[in-house]
DNA sequence: GCCGTTTTCGGCCCGACTGTTTTCAGTCG
């Protein structure tokens, strides 16, 4: 699938572009189509066989030409001739804070500066401050953007959610305990759901600014204070250190500034040309007609100014949910509470910390109907992989316990092991006696593991594939694997593939689990918990469900266990 | 380069801040 290295391509051209001095709307279209490319949930050269490329929004003539020329040749002369003369190493330096491209322009044309050493050279040497429109306090700018990159070692530094998610917990408690305060909400991609967030904003209405603002900037948690005023604050986290910035605002422009800093971008963008459109003005003070404020008092009011429902935080990348909102046809997405049970949970007879008991019992405070303990199997040694003879053993305690605890149903279920040669871990005659079989990959991540995915869904008894990328957030990039394959014939055999809700796995994401629904793949959501205090992160799964607009039934643990008996392929077929 | 119930040409989000300026350009979120 070409779809992410179009997406570069283009990311790659509008540096380019910019840096040459090009028109910046230009930029910023080519900035767009890179974007819609890398979370477009269909293979791109699919839609450009089918002829339907200037169907999406934001592909036009002159970008659909492009696409079609480098999947037909392998080469795109756009390309080449917006790298044409720009040195790569000076597309890096448009990462670095305070240095933009007009200024990168300036020192290449100047001063000769190719690359990040030569610009630490012109700093050195004063001839940059010495250019017209700069001078020493801007160098000096530049000199601390430079040294940021380098400690954090370039690229943006992300948090997975799940990491972040206790910090912000706990700034609402302290923040929502002081008197007179109204509301405290977490802004940003936290709010979005995104699988991580570069930064935390939190929103407050408050009658005494200032106690706020001290209660926030002196906490335990804090370990540095980057600036304090009368209406807002940064600060550094000190485990992660992770920026937290937070705003007083007044009320009647809470729900512009929450609609604001929710973002995302694309979508801010994209509302406030609308609101133009209608001779209306949006900013993060509320909505106006020429002077005049006419909403922002809550999010709601926002959107309707515009003559738009309300849109899930979830949902707003401008991935079309704007058009939907307009027509009053947004999709009625997943909830948390749609959630009736998780069926990939380990025991103390493989790896997990819990017995199958204090298991049930919490299964069934979340309001679960059902919980599905999947154990490791045999060959998985350093994960307490069963022998098959405990299993017989875990089968009647589980039987026993049936009987014991009402109101939740106990399935009995394992995490079986596709081995290096794609035969399973456990014979037929086991994995039969089994409620449900989950197959996984756990070892030999290189080694062809797009057809052992493929043999293990020719088996007959497995009815789910778990994190089929294998990939972790904090680091591990997961499988050799051709996901579009497995997607392909988890549709033709009706294995489900799993939504892993295990905050550094989350896999599939967002995108993948976008492009499964559209290839007619059933989707489950597990949180693969190891402890009971693990089965929480549900909540992270239905983030990505809910980001890749899933409904309710699209999710097959939204169903009660005799419906979900009969969507798993082993009681279908 | 994209796009169109005001437009096939002339628009394209908004505001704050900073530093360099004498009215504004660049960068950021």
């Amino acid at each position: 699938m070409k779809n992410f290295e179009l997406a570069r391509m283009f990311e790659k051209i509008a540096d380019a572009l910019e840096i040459k001095g090009e028109n910046q709307f230009k930029v910023i279209a080519y900035r767009k189509v890179s974007r819609i490319l890398k979370d477009f949930p269909e293979d791109i050269e699919k839609v450009y066989r089918e002829g339907r490329l200037r169907e999406i929004p934001g592909i036009g003539e002159g970008i659909a030409k492009k696409i079609s020329e480098y999947l037909k040749t392998g080469e795109m002369k756009k390309y080449r001739e917006a790298l044409d003369g720009i040195p790569q190493g000076l597309l890096e330096l448009l990462d670095i804070p305070n240095l933009g491209p007009k200024t990168i322009k300036l020192a290449h044309e100047k001063l000769g500066v190719k690359n990040l050493e030569d610009l630490k050279r012109v700093i050195e040497d004063g001839s940059l401050a010495k250019l017209p429109g700069m001078g020493a306090k801007k160098v000096e700018n530049i000199r601390v953007g430079i040294e940021m990159v380098e400690r954090k070692g370039g690229g943006e530094r992300r948090f997975p959610i799940g990491l972040v998610s206790p910090i912000v917990e706990e700034i609402v408690s302290v923040l929502s305990s002081i008197k007179g305060v109204e509301k405290v909400i977490p802004a940003g991609s936290y709010r979005r759901c995104k699988e991580t967030v570069g930064d935390l904003d939190f929103l407050t209405i408050a009658e005494d600014r200032e106690k706020v603002i001290t209660t926030f900037t002196g906490m335990p948690m804090v370990s540095r204070v980057i600036a304090s005023g009368g209406t807002k604050a940064s600060v550094i986290e000190r485990n992660l250190g992770i920026q937290m910035d937070l705003r007083v605002l007044p009320s009647e422009s809470f729900g512009a500034a929450l609609q604001y800093f929710t973002g995302s971008k694309a979508h801010n963008i994209k509302l406030r040309g609308i609101a133009k459109d209608k001779g209306l003005k949006i900013s993060e003070y509320g909505v106006f007609k020429g002077e005049n404020y006419i909403a922002g008092r809550t999010e709601e009011e926002v959107y309707r100014a515009i003559g738009l429902v309300w849109i899930p935080p979830e949902m707003r990348e401008d991935r079309g949910e704007i058009e939907l909102a307009m027509e009053g046809k947004l999709p009625e997405i997943l909830k948390l509470e749609d959630i009736k049970g998780d069926l990939h949970i380990h025991s103390k007879y493989s790896d997990g910390a819990d017995t199958i008991e204090k298991i049930a019992k919490f299964g069934k405070s979340l309001g679960y109907e059902y919980v599905g303990i999947a154990d490791h199997s045999r060959s998985v040694k350093y994960a307490g992989g069963m022998e098959i003879d405990d299993i017989y053993k875990k089968m009647e305690e589980i039987e026993t316990l049936n009987k014991k605890i009402s109101g939740i149903t106990i399935l009995m279920g394992t995490e079986v092991d596709i081995l290096q040669d794609g035969t399973l871990d456990y014979p037929d005659e086991v994995l039969e006696k089994m409620d449900f079989v989950i197959a996984a990959v756990h070892q030999g991540f290189k080694k062809h593991v797009t057809e052992r995915m493929l043999d293990a869904m020719d088996n007959p008894y497995v009815d789910i594939i778990a994190h089929p990328t294998g990939r972790l957030l904090s680091g591990r990039t997961g499988y050799d694997i051709d996901i579009e394959k497995v997607m392909k014939k988890a549709a033709e055999t009706g294995v489900a593939l799993e939504i892993n809700a295990y905050y550094d796995r989350l896999d599939l994401d967002d995108t993948n689990s976008r492009m499964a629904k559209q290839m007619g793949v059933k989707l489950i959501i597990n949180t693969d918990a190891h402890n009971i205090g693990m089965m929480r992160d549900m909540k992270f799964g239905v983030c990505v469900a809910r980001r890749a607009w899933l409904k309710s039934e699209d999710v097959l643990n939204t169903l009660p266990w005799n419906d979900l008996k009969k969507a798993l392929r082993r009681w279908t077929s």
